[in-house]
DNA sequence: TCTGGGGTCCTAGGACCC
DNA sequence: TCTGGGGTCCTAGGACCC
């Protein structure tokens, strides 16, 4: 008799209102209260919403909203702080469940704080969703919602459809059905200004956008870019979850002052402890630098970046900070400064695959696109 | 927009070279 | 100087994601 091979699947983990939950767990007097935590919990400083609980969004409170406009939506919230090293301690208790839980051989691919990927062979995938999500509960004290595919595009993509603490399955037999009428901005990898130029070129739903030419469309938007946003309104995506260890390319420090700065020799200072900090970051991953960069956001908002190569790859703070220190002198000296960044970058390996190319931009690759 | 911080990747244009 | 035609590398900016 031939062996049944149990199908691939690929299973994308996302924990519900994270940053929130953490909270309400540690201060159960917040659950069922708006809760709104960004920045250092005060909403009339610079800062943007990094999670808001479902009563909040109620009143129409969204992450990245700024605080000052998230206050005035929903006065009443509870604000706090932010508080990463908690989230970071919850984010590796939830994935080492997720490591451990099945008796199934299991791949985990972590995303962020709050989001893995797992790639198992099984006939019964909402099954081992449902044991995951009882699992990370039992352990933690929080929900999440996991979406099915097969996959990483539709099993991320079918996550939302799930929520709060479901599961939903999408996959080649369903993804026009559910995805078809809805437009190109919801697409992993698609955001508000591709959908807008995509929708000029008469490409506005998913699947008007997938009955484009491949070809076609990477003449008008970049050979890499047209082909790849065509395969993603197909559904079409990397079939393996990809485990290996996640190799950074670059390492930044960045800040927004709540004043302007007017004053260079402040500017200066603020620089060299930006570039101090990154140095640290460098010299704690054991790597070397071979690049600085420096950010600079002027008053309002407008961004200027540039970058030097450094003189040889390095780890130490002195050549990381005279770079940056460099690169300050050749900004316009009159503008107010609201905000400052020192970037190092890494060599970029090219014999090396992607260690994890599913953070930073969306990671796709796999099927072919016909 | 009142608009954080930490990342990744792609593209266009200029510099440079033969 | 009335100024070729590539190829490749570097850099800045843009877009996207969590």
């Amino acid at each position: 008799m031939a062996r049944v091979i149990a199908q691939q699947w690929v299973l994308h983990v996302d924990l519900d209102q994270f940053i929130a939950a953490v909270e309400v767990l540690r201060r159960p007097e917040l659950a069922g209260l708006p809760v709104i935590v960004g920045g250092s919990g005060d909403p009339t400083q610079r800062s943007v919403v990094a999670t808001a609980s479902y009563e909040a969004r109620a009143f129409g409170v969204q992450s990245g909203m700024p605080m000052r406009l998230a206050a005035r939506k929903c006065p009443e919230a509870m604000f706090l702080p932010s508080d990463r090293e908690a989230y970071e301690v919850a984010s590796d208790q939830v994935m080492a469940v997720l490591r451990t839980f099945s008796k199934l051989p299991l791949r985990v691919e972590v995303l962020g704080w709050d989001e893995a990927f797992l790639g198992a062979a099984t006939d019964t995938p909402e099954q081992l969703a449902k044991e995951a999500q009882r699992a990370v509960f039992a352990a933690t004290g929080l929900w999440c919602s996991i979406g099915i595919g097969d996959n990483v595009l539709r099993a991320k993509m079918a996550t939302d459809f799930g929520k709060p603490a479901g599961v939903f399955m999408l996959t080649a037999t369903n993804w026009f059905q559910v995805m078809g009428d809805r437009s190109t901005d919801i697409l992993w990898g698609i955001g508000r200004k591709t959908a807008k130029r995509l929708a000029d070129l008469g490409f506005s739903r998913v699947d008007e956008l997938a009955a484009a030419d491949p070809l076609d469309l990477g003449r008008q938007v970049g050979p890499t870019m047209g082909p790849r946003y065509v395969g993603i309104a197909r559904g079409q995506g990397r079939t393996e979850v990809l485990d290996a260890p996640y190799v950074p390319r670059s390492r930044s420090r960045e800040t927004t002052f709540q004043q302007d700065l007017v004053d260079w020799p402040v500017v200066r200072a603020e620089v060299e402890k930006l570039a101090n900090q990154v140095a640290a970051d460098v010299e704690a991953d054991g790597r070397l630098a071979i690049r600085v960069g420096l950010k600079v956001r002027f008053k309002p908002f407008d961004t200027a970046t540039r970058s030097l190569p450094l003189a040889a790859p390095t780890g130490d703070a002195g050549p990381i900070s005279a770079a940056a220190l460099d690169l300050v002198e050749t900004f316009d000296h009159d503008r107010p400064i609201r905000l400052l960044g020192v970037r190092a970058d890494f060599p970029v390996d090219r014999q090396a695959q992607p260690a994890n190319p599913s953070r930073g931009r969306a990671g796709l690759g796999g099927d072919a696109i016909s």
